[in-house]
DNA sequence: GCAAATTAATGATTTATTCAAG
DNA sequence: CTTGAATAAATCATTAATTTGC
């Protein structure tokens, strides 16, 4: 009757659970070999577990969590992305001034693949985020108070040589359009910028959803997109 | 300790890098300048971020998830040809093995039949005094009726390695330490350490299902010679 | 009510990626 | 450039919830 009684694998007791759970609350992610000891010597005193049982649980509470997160934010973009397209309907621009710095390094920045920096990120988001507002434009004042139109200059010089076949020809106006937004103050660089291209183009949000993705599409499990 | 405080280039917040790991996945690839516009927007909102970070990020991801899916349809293709090679080369000798023609039968169905390579419980040195419910050898009989020890002595040479690569080894001696603690009664294999451990299939074939990423065509260059 | 059939959760494994040494 | 440790992602498999037909 107890659970995990005669069972395959380990099925933790609500008293487990709930130490788990808490420990997880408290900010335990990765505990290693010590800490999984004494936790499972702990635990065990409210039923069969083994250390193993600990390690599986919060590897998997940690990447589920992780998912369930990242599925959130993504909804809240989604929804972003959907108001501002209906804004985009009338106003046709809408400037904004993203947090900027200085670069020179672009080429070989960005990517870092898939989750380089996750390591310790452990309260970095608390799981009960309230996040409900859209969020906008708030970190700017923060770090770009230095180089603001510089940089947006530098970058918009800079590419076509390097780059040009690889994204300017991609983007073409549209890239010109959407780094303009600098304020017109600059001090060293600015003063041309020869196109308008504000004309607005059919957004027409290629592929926003192509639904082809990773989907394995197993039975169940990853079904109801959420 | 905020993330590229003083870096040079950009530095992904975990947040920005799911929300962007997670439109990849649903199917955005080559975002447009208005795209990029709403995802900067709302990235910034987690830290410094630029239109060309996204960008960027964008292509690298796309072009280092077509890399990969190459890669390893190339080690897929690989496999097979070597297998069909080896079958020729089976049928041909046919008449002078009879006795491995099992173990060839035995390595068709593992790898066709299945998915997923072995199923079966670990745990030769189990562990915690009221673990004894760790099912063990079950999956032997389950499998291949018909070539029992066979099996199951590959079963019990592989398991010890195979445990101790996927999580023992994080633990070392000290996971060990931790598995260890169990009643020296342990009746069935406590006791004989399997001395090697033959590397039996590494087939794992499992299925082609594969993701198709915007596949319009892959430009067979690019070769960045890693 | 209840048991078979489905579906959702989650424990356990395997695979791939990243980062640091050698 | 290669290798190994550490870990995250993806997947498998089993149990719990839930639904459904009776």
């Amino acid at each position: 009757m107890s659970p995990a009684a005669n069972s395959s694998r380990w099925c933790p007791t609500p008293e487990q659970l709930m130490i788990l759970e808490e420990m997880y609350r408290a900010g335990t992610r990765t505990p290693n070999a010590s800490q999984i000891q004494q936790i499972t010597a702990h635990l065990s005193f409210y039923g069969k577990i083994e250390g193993k049982n600990v390690f599986y649980w919060f590897q998997n509470h940690k990447a589920r969590d992780r998912q369930k997160l990242r599925r959130k934010l993504y909804k809240q973009l989604q929804q972003q992305q959907l108001y501002h397209h209906q804004q985009q309907q009338q106003q046709q621009q809408q400037l904004m001034i993203n947090s900027i710095q200085q670069n020179h390094h672009f080429l070989t920045s960005a990517s870092s693949s898939s989750s380089s920096s996750f390591h310790q990120q452990l309260s970095c988001y608390s799981s009960s985020p309230s996040a409900g507002s859209i969020p906008q434009v708030q970190a700017v004042g923060d770090h770009a108070s230095t180089h603001h139109q510089l940089m947006s200059y530098s970058w918009k010089m800079e590419i076509p040589l390097e780059k040009e076949n690889s994204m300017m020809r991609l983007y073409d106006r549209d890239w010109t359009m959407m780094v303009d937004v600098g304020p017109p103050n600059s001090p060293c660089c600015n003063n041309y910028k020869p196109l308008k291209t504000l004309e607005l183009f059919p957004i027409t949000a290629t592929n926003l959803k192509e639904e082809c993705t990773t989907s394995k599409h197993v039975p169940h499990s990853t079904s109801t997109t959420n």
